[in-house]
DNA sequence: GGCGCTCTGTGCGCCACGGCACAGACCCCG
DNA sequence: CGGGGTCTGTGCCGTGGCGCACAGAGCGCC
């Protein structure tokens, strides 16, 4: 069931970071101490692509997608991050730039943690540095399952996938898109979106109407969507996931 | 010039690894008395996506494919490795499995080495640990591009890149490379890469005869190539490239 | 020399998607 | 209540690439 294995709040208490939740008690009170919460507001620009990033962020609510620049083209989601993730993982791995640009997609709330700190924790704690080993192996793995699927997958499929991801990470089922932002995510034109959507709402999968979408049959969807999905939830849960929702 | 930029025949001795040149010369001795030389021989399977590696790989000559698996489909090479870089970049970072295969595609010869000494030896080497995360973040670079490469872009500029980076790799303006092969690597039909490269041999760029392909005009193809090969390099010199290289 | 294999070139129909333009629907706001 | 902005649906044409099938061309091997 790759929604219960992708849905962290079946595992959560609310305003938890997952990957922060999994951490021992001492590490975990310790790194929360060092973290201040800060807002997430829609369309904020967490990092830009190439340039060093002074922080991490640790997402409790909401949602950021990791976007790709090429050439002429306005942009290209290839990952996208909340609760059960954090932006800035290359700076695990003690690299202070990304190749892609964070923008915030759902706004929320994150707990942000400056750098210096965060590289002495990573030191302090191996717990957090396994952690956040594993999660970027799992980023890793998505920008590889977008690759193939941006090459192969038709928009349907892709649209299906994008928004169980989305749901996946904003707990709920609506949310504010128009298709004209999709087609900007998925990287095709506008009319491109529109077709598909207007397909999988005579499918009664989902419903829309002026930028208000909702899911109405999340297993109708997760049959729709491209095989990257189920993908992507397989490795997270390989990595990450708990007893619960580990396959 | 991307050509200079790329090709590391010009800063190194022969049969040598990049990453290990730019070792301090006593922390490179060691590194290399805990290695073996292997040859690698053409279609050698590496590593298998999604199953723990037992060795990591610095190529001295030939190079290796990086293919990621999407469904039915035979395979999409997302990434190249040849002496300038490492096969294992993921253990660099402690994780141990790789989302993707790595397939000898040049024979040559590398400098392998098992997991244990090589973990050891992250920890006693900080110049090693920090060499090793910048190339990470150099093949990661790769993987974005290569996702906006495969949506993007058409079949002639994809084949060119294709062709400088291999000749970056093989250090000879001839390889054996058939169009079906090809058109594995670019994730297209058979026929797709004849249009392609016929056109590429009516400029005088390249020429080819069963299976047997040159480079004619290298900054000919540069300039067919599509912009992904120009940022790699760009990538590739800022994080690693010595000061001969660097942009 | 003749057979078979591999590699390359060509033709044809099809389709998903790109570019563009525009019409209708909805909503806020004055 | 009417106007302007936003969002969605439709139409039309062009095209890059796919699937398939087949024809030649080079090469090795018996």
């Amino acid at each position: 069931m790759p929604g219960t294995v992708c849905s962290p709040e079946t595992v959560l208490s609310p305003a938890q970071n997952h990957l922060i939740e999994l951490l021992p008690r001492r590490d975990r009170l310790r790194l929360i101490s060092l973290c201040e919460p800060v807002p997430l507001v829609l369309s904020e620009l967490l990092v830009e692509a190439g340039t060093p990033a002074k922080h991490v962020y640790f997402p409790t609510e909401g949602f950021i997608s990791l976007v790709a620049r090429v050439d002429g083209h306005p942009g290209l989601e290839v990952g996208m991050v909340g609760r059960e993730g954090m932006v800035g993982a290359p700076l695990a791995v003690g690299v202070t730039i990304s190749p892609l640009r964070a923008l915030v997609q759902g706004s929320g709330s994150a707990l942000r943690m400056s750098l210096a700190p965060f590289k002495r924790e990573l030191v302090r704690s191996p717990a957090l540095k396994r952690l956040l080993d594993r999660y970027f192996y799992v980023l890793m793995a998505q920008l590889v399952s977008s690759a193939g699927c941006l090459r192969f997958h038709l928009i349907g499929p892709r649209l299906a996938r994008w928004l169980l991801m989305t749901q996946d990470r904003a707990h709920d089922d609506n949310f504010h898109v128009t298709h004209e932002f999709l087609a900007y995510m998925l990287g095709v034109r506008r009319v491109g979106v529109t077709m598909a959507a207007s397909a999988l709402q005579r499918q009664g999968l989902i419903t829309y109407r002026r930028g208000e979408l909702s899911v109405l049959d999340r297993p109708g969807l997760e049959a729709a969507a491209c095989s990257c999905y189920a993908a992507d939830c397989k490795v997270y849960a390989q990595q990450i996931g708990t007893e619960q929702t580990a396959v």
